[in-house]
DNA sequence: TATATTTGCTTAAACGTTTAAACAAAGGTA
DNA sequence: TACCTTTGTTTAAACGTTTAAGCAAATATA
C-alpha cells in the first residue's frame, strides 16, 4: 500500500535478462531491435505498470519538455481559450505547458520569467503585463537561448515571434461602422498607450476619424485600464462632457460592460442616443442585454499560431530569433448595442 | 550570440580548484565549508550567471518541485484566485505548479492527469470536471503514491484532503435570508446533484425550506449546467409556469446573471417581484445592475488551505492519505437583487 | 605527549535515462 | 574461401546534481 518502489527499464531488462539499453531502444522503437524483443519488452512494461522517468530523460537528451505560458490573468475567456489552444498542439508533439499568471503585476511577471528559466522550460510563450514597459527580462530569455514567443500584448522591439490580430484595422472597421449607423462624435476609452496593442487601437482611431472627416475632440479619448470598474468611472467621465458622444469604442469588453451599466442606470438609449461597441468578444457580450457589439480576436487561432511558432525553433535547433509578426484579420461581430437599424 | 553552454557546478569548481560537492554545498550553505569558500563560491556563480539545473537535482533527490492543479476552467475569477493563492503558497516553498484545464470534460481530465503523473509532479491539487464520476483516474493518483488535495469540487469517497466551503449550510443561508424578505415561493437552479456539492446546495434548500414550514415544489427545484445560457433557459421555464416563484436561489453566479438577464427583458422587477442570489461572488456580480446577492466562496483561503495541505504531505514522507475535510464558512453578500428594503 | 574531536574538503557512487561505439553472429558477395 | 554487410545486442559513458563515506589537517582534551 505504501510507496512501493517505480519501475525502471533495468526492471523490465532483468525479467528479460537484456540490456537497458536494448529496453530503452525497444520503447523508442529502435529499428535496430528485433520485433520479438520490442514485443516482450512492451508487454513487460506493461505488466510492471512502467511509467517512463521523464526527468531522467530529460537530464539526458537536455530538453525538459515544458513550455512555460505567462498571462496577465487567466480569468478572461480570451486567455483561457489562448492557453488551451496552445495546450492542445503543444501536448500533441509531447509537451507540456506550466501557466503563470503575472496579474498585470511587472514584478510578478519577472518572478515568472526566472521561476520559468529555473524550471528549464524549452520555451516561454507570453502576453505581456499592462505594467510592464522596461523589457529587461524578456531580453534575458533571449540571453539564455530559449525561444520567445509573444502574443495579443507584446508587440514590442524584442525582434521574436509575435502573434496577434490587426488592431490598427480593427480600430477602422469599428469607426466606419459607426459612423454608417451615423454617429458623428465617436468616443474611444482606450488602453494604456504604452502598451503597443492599445497605442494601435488609439492611433486607428484617430485615423480613422481624420478619413470620415470628423474632428478629433480629445475630451472623447480616454486612457484606461479597462477593468470593469474603470469602464464604469471613464464613462460617468463621457456622461459629464457638456457635448456628450454619440458612440463609445471601448477598447476591452469588461470596460465596455462597465460602460453600459453606466447608460442604463442613467435611462440612456442604446444605441439610440449612445452606440457601444466593446473589443475581445468575450461571450458575455452576446448575453447581455442589449448585447454589446464587439471584435472577435480569434483567439483559438492565436493560440494555435503561438504553440506552433514555439514547434519552429524547437524543431530547428539551430534557431535564430527574428521579428516574426503572425497578424490576423480580426472581425466585427455587430449586435444590438450599435445597431441602430434593427431596433 | 548563440547557445552559449550553461554554466555548471563543474565550471565554478574548476575555477576555483576545488571539486564540485564543495561547489554544492556552499551552494546550499553546508555547516562543513568554510565562509571563505562560501563567498568566492557565491562570486564566481554570480560571475558565470550560473542557473542550477532543476532536472538533474530533481533526478537526483527523486523530486520534481512541480505540483499539478486541474481546474475545469481557469476564466473564472473563482479558480484563477484559487490558482493565484495555490501558486504564491507554494513558490514560498520552492514548488513550481503546472495549470491544466479539464474543461468540464472527463476524457480532458484524465489526459491531464496522465500528463502530469508523466511529468514526476511531487502531488495534485484538483477540482473535478461537471462529467466526472468515474473515480478511476483520481485512484491511479493514490496509487502512484502521490498527495492528492481537493478542493470544491470534489467532495467524494476517495478519502483524501478536501477544501471547500459548507455548502449545506450555505443554502440554509440563502433561504433564511429569502425568507427575511417575505418570499414563499422560492425555487432553486441547482448543479447536476452527482456533484456532491450541488447535491450539498440541494439538500440544503430542500432542508431549510422544511425548517421554514414552506412546502417543496418539484416544478421549483431544477437542475443545469450553469452555464450563462443554460441560466438563461432555466429561468425562462420557471416564467412560463402557471405559479411563478417569487425568488430564484441559482447554484452559479454566470447562472444568475443568465437568469437575471431574461428577468429584465421580461420587465420583471428585482427583487420586488422575484428575488435573485446568485453563488460565488463573482466581481461581475457587484457591478451589475440590480448587483446580485451571492455567496462568498473564499477562493483566496481555498486556495491557500489545499496549498498547504499539500505541503504537510510533502514534508512527512511517511504519509498516509486519509480523509481529512477542510470546510471553511461561507458568508452571504446581501446585495440589491434580493434586498426589498432598500428599494 | 598522546588521543579525540572538529573542520574543510575530496572521492565516488547514485538518480534513470539515452546513445555512441563495439562486437558477435548470421547472411551475402565475389 | 575470404571478405563485407546487416542484424541485434551489449558496454560504458554521459547529462548535472546530491550525498554518504573517507581523510588529512587543525584544534581541543586529558
Amino acid at each position: 500500500m505504501t510507496n512501493k518502489k517505480k519501475t525502471t527499464i533495468k526492471d523490465i531488462a532483468s525479467v528479460l535478462n537484456i540490456s537497458a539499453a536494448a529496453v530503452s531502444k525497444a520503447l523508442h522503437n529502435d529499428s535496430r531491435i528485433s520485433d520479438k524483443t520490442k514485443i516482450a519488452v512492451r508487454q513487460v512494461a506493461k505488466n510492471l505498470n512502467y511509467q517512463p522517468n521523464h526527468l531522467a530523460s530529460a537530464l539526458r537528451s537536455g530538453k525538459s519538455n515544458l513550455v512555460g505560458v505567462i498571462v496577465p490573468k487567466t480569468n478572461s475567456n480570451f486567455f483561457s481559450s489562448v492557453i488551451e489552444n496552445i495546450e492542445q498542439v503543444l501536448n500533441k508533439e509531447g509537451y507540456n505547458i506550466i501557466i503563470t499568471q503575472s496579474n498585470e503585476s511587472f514584478k510578478k511577471e519577472c518572478d515568472s520569467i526566472d521561476t520559468l528559466l529555473f524550471t528549464q522550460v524549452d520555451g516561454i510563450i507570453a502576453s505581456m503585463a499592462n505594467e510592464t514597459t522596461d523589457l529587461v527580462y524578456f531580453k534575458k530569455i533571449k540571453k539564455n537561448g530559449i525561444p520567445l514567443i509573444l502574443f495579443d500584448r507584446g508587440e514590442n522591439n524584442l525582434n521574436v515571434d509575435y502573434v496577434g490580430i490587426d488592431d490598427y484595422a480593427s480600430s477602422s472597421l469599428i469607426v466606419e461602422h459607426l459612423v454608417n449607423q451615423g454617429c458623428k462624435r465617436i468616443a474611444h476609452i482606450g488602453g494604456y498607450k504604452r502598451t503597443r496593442i492599445f497605442n494601435n487601437r488609439i492611433r486607428g482611431y484617430v485615423d480613422a476619424l481624420n478619413k470620415f472627416n470628423l474632428p478629433l475632440d480629445k475630451e472623447l479619448l480616454i486612457e484606461s485600464s479597462l477593468t470593469i470598474e474603470d469602464g464604469r468611472a471613464k464613462m460617468q467621465q463621457l456622461l459629464a462632457l457638456k457635448n456628450k458622444p454619440d458612440a463609445v469604442y471601448v477598447a476591452g469588453d469588461y470596460a465596455a460592460l462597465g460602460a453600459q451599466q453606466v447608460l442604463l442606470e442613467n435611462n440612456i438609449k442604446i444605441p439610440q442616443e449612445i452606440a457601444l461597441v466593446g473589443f475581445g468578444n468575450e461571450p458575455f457580450t452576446a448575453m447581455l442585454t442589449p448585447s454589446i457589439s464587439s471584435i472577435n480576436q480569434h483567439s483559438d487561432e492565436i493560440g494555435k499560431k503561438a504553440a506552433e511558432a514555439f514547434l519552429v525553433h524547437a524543431k530547428n535547433s539551430s534557431f535564430t530569433q527574428t521579428l516574426n509578426k503572425i497578424i490576423l484579420n480580426a472581425e466585427l461581430i455587430i449586435r444590438d448595442s450599435s445597431n441602430k437599424k434593427n431596433q
